[in-house]
DNA sequence: CAAACAGTTGAACATATGTACAACTGTATT
DNA sequence: AATACAGTTGTACATATGTTCAACTGTTTG
């Protein structure tokens, strides 16, 4: 009765407290909104991405801008401005040859601003 | 005067909107902490750290209950709780041979909030 | 229509990252 | 002291990821 570490797919232990697995089991939220909450911020999750959307805060940009700003090719700030573009953080408008980009959520300065918070205290 | 790329390091373009390039650089946050926000939110940004993180919003817990809670080993979890602790999410308290974990943060239930407007919408 | 240029895309490559496995530490129990 | 078990850690390996390079699309301009 002790041993039911075999009921549990993958867990190479007992469990100690059933009660707390059990009750925290139920609060969980499904795993595909973990899982696209993890993809989510897996996107804020590179220093390249931080930097775009940090400056779109600012101002629309096209990429050449963009690039100039931080340094890079427009290619490397096109492949990033795909990620941002499939999450839905960014959109984006084409005039002549020139594509403008900006924010497309308005979550995006309060997720900076929590990040914020934690990273200058201490 | 109009090609100035050669002027810029990395950059493979003619910066279109000079002005604009200027102002936002002048208010965008130095590269290290933007470094900083982007390994803050590396750590969100796997799904078994998110599980964990969403797990100790509702109880403390040890090592074996996390693991049989997510199906995995107890290596697994306790590698995942490293990055946790570096990055000061979580602590830890020892109680006999248990480890128990908790959260460290009170921005973490906001990180999430804001993440999930975000996931939940459209 | 041809040249120029903003931007995109796919392939290749190097690096980063998550998990499994095995060996280990530390504490409690007998 | 020996055993048991919670937890940690290093290594190895497979996979994911970011940037470069080259080729491409689409629009403007001469």
């Amino acid at each position: 009765m002790r041993n039911n570490a075999a009921e549990i797919v993958g867990c190479d232990c007992n469990v100690i407290h059933e009660e707390v697995v059990a009750e925290v089991r139920e609060k969980m939220p499904d795993d595909e909104i973990l899982m696209n909450l993890a993809d989510l911020f897996k996107v804020f999750g590179d220093s390249t991405r931080v930097r775009i959307l940090c400056a779109l805060q600012h101002s629309d940009m096209c990429v050449c801008d963009i690039a100039a700003l931080l340094g890079m090719t427009k290619s490397a700030i096109s492949h990033q401005l795909r990620s941002l573009r499939q999450t839905r953080l960014v959109k984006y408008r084409r005039d002549g040859k020139v594509v403008y980009y900006s924010l497309d959520d308005e979550h995006v300065g309060n997720i900076f601003a929590q990040g914020l918070l934690h990273v200058c205290e201490r």
